[in-house]
DNA sequence: ATGAATGCAAAGGTTTTGCACCCCC
DNA sequence: GGGGGTGCAAAACCTTTGCATTCAT
């Protein structure tokens, strides 16, 4: 089992620190310039600027952050267009709803290779990735028994931290 | 492991047949009444009507499908108090933000005594519960071992179903 | 009689859309 | 120069709220 991008549970560190300043997609840009060329859509300034300050973090955000932080650093670029951005980042395969935080604000995320769950802690609110192979192995024989294929799956637990929880 | 409320997948008839017309929750009536006397809150025909409407449902349901419902059968009866009764309903315990539908609407479902997770089929779009207890149990070894407690989960698989795929 | 519930309409918040203008190809 | 992109504002939605009135207890 792996748990990655963050420091586990609620504060303490883990093994991530590494990965820690790196963007989780660095080479959105010629996947992107490839999409939009197959979809014969056009390279601008304002996607090029909002993709790289969605793919410059390391976590999980919701749009309407995105949206505050795009009109701090860039005040021309309007709320639509980072609707339509991140809508066409989804369509290229690099962004993906990845998750509703607890409160039911949906949180994307930059699609990276590998395939991995979230838990978040119901007192810190903080969002762990974790990947755990005996769960999707189970998983997979479940889909399988069903009469299922060409799965993919939302697994989100809700939890809390054991340290935190000693109070 | 189980599955139930439907037929499965998409169009054979599995294991669910005696449940199929029965409510998920027969017994709501007695339930919410010791809620809002508990609580000091009022029995009103109108919170009954729609507990009626919601109880009656063998599936899943959107609000706004409800408030159609709701307003067809009862003209009277406006969308703030369906709102503010599945929100009632929510507290008390007889019914739960289930789960987001492919297209991302809130689905809500009557809660009944034992977890289930669901599988929808990205083809007919219906939705399906199982339990599947070796999931379940790699799921509480992995939270254990991250070191988190009192763990709830939303586990959603989308999948096709066997069949339709033959096509 | 007291205070909660309702219906209505308005407000709040998020996301999409229409359109004139701009600019990349 | 054609067609997609952008910015702005308006529209479309969904959900919550305020308030006067009604109604359960």
């Amino acid at each position: 089992m792996m748990v990655k991008m963050n420091t586990l549970p609620c504060g303490r560190k883990k093994d991530s620190e590494a990965r820690k300043n790196q963007p989780k997609t660095p080479d959105w840009k010629p996947i992107l310039d490839h999409f939009l060329k197959a979809k014969k859509l056009r390279v601008t300034p304002q996607r090029d600027k909002i993709a790289e300050l969605i793919f410059a973090k390391k976590s999980h955000f919701e749009v309407q952050m995105l949206i505050k932080e795009v009109e701090s650093k860039y005040p021309d670029i309007g709320p639509a267009t980072v609707y339509r951005t991140v809508n066409t980042l989804c369509e290229a395969g690099l962004l993906s709803e990845s998750l509703q935080s607890h409160e039911g604000v949906t949180l994307y995320e930059a699609l990276d290779e590998d395939h991995h769950d979230h838990i978040i802690c119901m007192d810190c609110g903080e969002i762990f990735e974790f990947h755990d192979e005996s769960i999707e192995e189970a998983q997979n024989k479940a889909i399988k028994k069903m009469g299922f294929t060409q799965a993919n799956h939302k697994h989100v637990i809700y939890a809390k931290c054991s340290l935190l929880n000693k109070k």
